[in-house]
DNA sequence: CTCTGTCAATCATTCGATTGACGTATTTTG
DNA sequence: CAAAATACGTCAATCGAATGATTGACAGAG
C-alpha cells in the first residue's frame, strides 16, 4: 500500500469535474470486482476520462482505491446525519422516562434501516464495506473513524435505558447485537430476498422489517437487566 | 458463467490429493482477491500443483470457484450439523413448554456463535460469503440450498414458542434478526474487535457474546406477541 | 507564456487457457 | 503370469489478450 507519486488537487472547474466521475465509477467498479480485479481501463471508460487521470488525480490505482472509500463513507453518513441530530436534540432532557427513550431508539433504528435497505445504497458499496471489515485496508480507518459518532449516540442511548455506563462492555455488546438485527438486511441482502419470497426491498417490505425490529428492541430493552 | 470443458472427477489416490489441495487454496485466494483478482498461478503454486490441473479438473478458472464454494458450504453445514441434529431431537416433544423451547433455541444459537466466531472458519471464508450475498453467481444456489434446514429449525422453533406458524412472514423476519444478532460478529469483524476493545475472538469473547445473546433472545420470545 | 488537464502510443508484466509430450499406474490381452 | 494397451496425472512451453503505469505531445484558460 501507499506509493508516493504526486498527487494534483484539481483545480479548475473541469478538472474537479472529472475528479468526481472518477471516484463514483471507480467506488462501483471496486466494489464489484475487488481492488486486484478493478480494471483501471474498465473506470476510465465509463468515466468518460483518459487513463492517465488516475495517477495525475490521485497517484495510483491504490489512491483511486482509498479516495473511492473516503467518498463512500462520507456519502453515507451524510444520509444518516440529519437522523442523528434530531435524536441528539430529542434525548437532550436527561429527565426522559424509559420507554420514551426507547421510542427514540427506535426511531432511529428505522431511519438507519431505511438508509441500509434503500435505493440509494448501492449493492455495490456493500461489498466493499464487507471486505474492509474482513481484510482492512487503509481506507478501513477512514470508514471507523467516521461511523464513531453514530456508535457513540447509540451507546449513550442504551446505556441510559439500562441504567449503566455507556462504555460498559454490555451496553456495547447491546449496541452492536442491536446493529446486527438491521444490518443483516443489507449484509445477507440475497438470503433474507429468498427466504422473505420478495423480489426487491421496497417500501412495504422496509415497513414490515422495522415492525419487527421495534417489536424486538422493545422486548429488549423494556425490562430485563 | 459456465464452461463446457470437460472435466475429470480424480480416481486415483494421487489425483484425489492434488484436487483437495487446489480446493482449499482456492477457497482461500478467492476470498481474498475476489473472483477476477485470484490468480490461477498463485493457486497452483501455493497447492504445489500444475497450472494445467485447474483446466483438467475443474473445466476452468470458474468451475474451480465454484467447486471451492461448494466445499466451504459442506465445510460450515459439516460443523453444524451435530447440533442442529441435538436440537431436533430435544424438541421433538410437542409438550415442551415456551421457556424450555426458548433455552434450547438459545443453545443452539451459542453452538452457532461458537461455528461462527471461532478459528475454524477463515475470514476469507465469510469474504467469498458476504460477496455472493450482494452478486450472487453460480455458487449462491449451492450456498442457499445447503443453508435450508438450519433456517427451517429456526423457523419451526420460532413459530411455536411465538404461538405461529412456522412459515409466516413474521416469523421469518424474527429469524432473521434473531441470526443477524449472531452475524454481525462475523460480518463486522472488524468493527467489532475495534469498538470492543478486542484482539481476538478467543474463549472469553464467545462467552460475552453468548451471555448477551441469551439474554435478548429471551427477552424477545419471553412474553411479547 | 505558463499552468492545468487531456490524449494516443507504448512499456514490461501478468493473466487464463491450450498444446503436445512424458512418465506411471491400472487394466486388458495373449 | 507376463506383456501390451489404455487411462490418469503432471509438466514445460507457449498463445493472445489484458493489466497498471509511463512518456511526450497537445489544447485551452488565466
Amino acid at each position: 500500500m501507499q506509493t508516493a507519486r504526486e498527487i494534483h488537487a484539481a483545480v479548475s472547474l473541469r478538472g474537479e469535474d472529472t475528479r468526481q466521475r472518477l471516484l463514483e465509477v471507480a467506488l462501483d467498479i471496486f466494489g464489484q470486482h475487488g481492488f486486484d480485479g478493478a480494471s483501471t481501463r474498465e473506470i476510465v471508460q465509463r468515466a468518460g476520462a483518459n487513463l492517465t487521470a488516475i495517477p495525475y488525480y490521485f497517484g495510483s490505482k491504490e489512491g483511486l482505491y482509498v479516495a473511492a472509500a473516503e467518498y463512500m463513507v462520507t456519502d453515507c453518513l451524510r444520509r444518516m446525519t440529519p437522523a442523528m441530530e434530531r435524536t441528539l436534540k430529542e434525548v437532550q432532557d436527561p429527565r426522559l422516562s424509559r420507554s420514551e427513550l426507547i421510542r427514540h431508539l427506535c426511531d432511529l433504528l428505522d431511519d438507519f434501516a431505511a438508509v441500509l435497505m434503500g435505493p440509494q445504497m448501492p449493492d455495490n458499496w456493500s461489498v466493499l464495506f464487507a471486505r474492509e471489515q474482513m481484510q482492512p485496508t487503509a481506507a478501513f480507518d477512514k470508514i471507523s473513524v467516521a461511523f464513531q459518532p453514530f456508535t457513540s449516540v447509540l451507546q449513550e442511548m442504551v446505556g441510559r435505558i439500562l441504567g449503566q455506563s455507556a462504555d460498559a462492555p454490555d451496553t456495547r455488546l447491546r449496541v452492536l447485537t442491536l446493529f446486527g438485527q438491521v444490518l443483516i438486511f443489507r449484509t445477507n441482502r440475497a438470503t433474507v430476498l429468498r427466504l422473505m419470497n420478495w423480489q426487491e426491498f421496497g417500501e412495504p417490505q422496509l415497513r414490515a422489517v422495522q415492525i419487527v425490529i421495534r417489536k424486538q428492541v422493545t422486548a429488549i430493552l423494556a425490562k430485563s437487566s
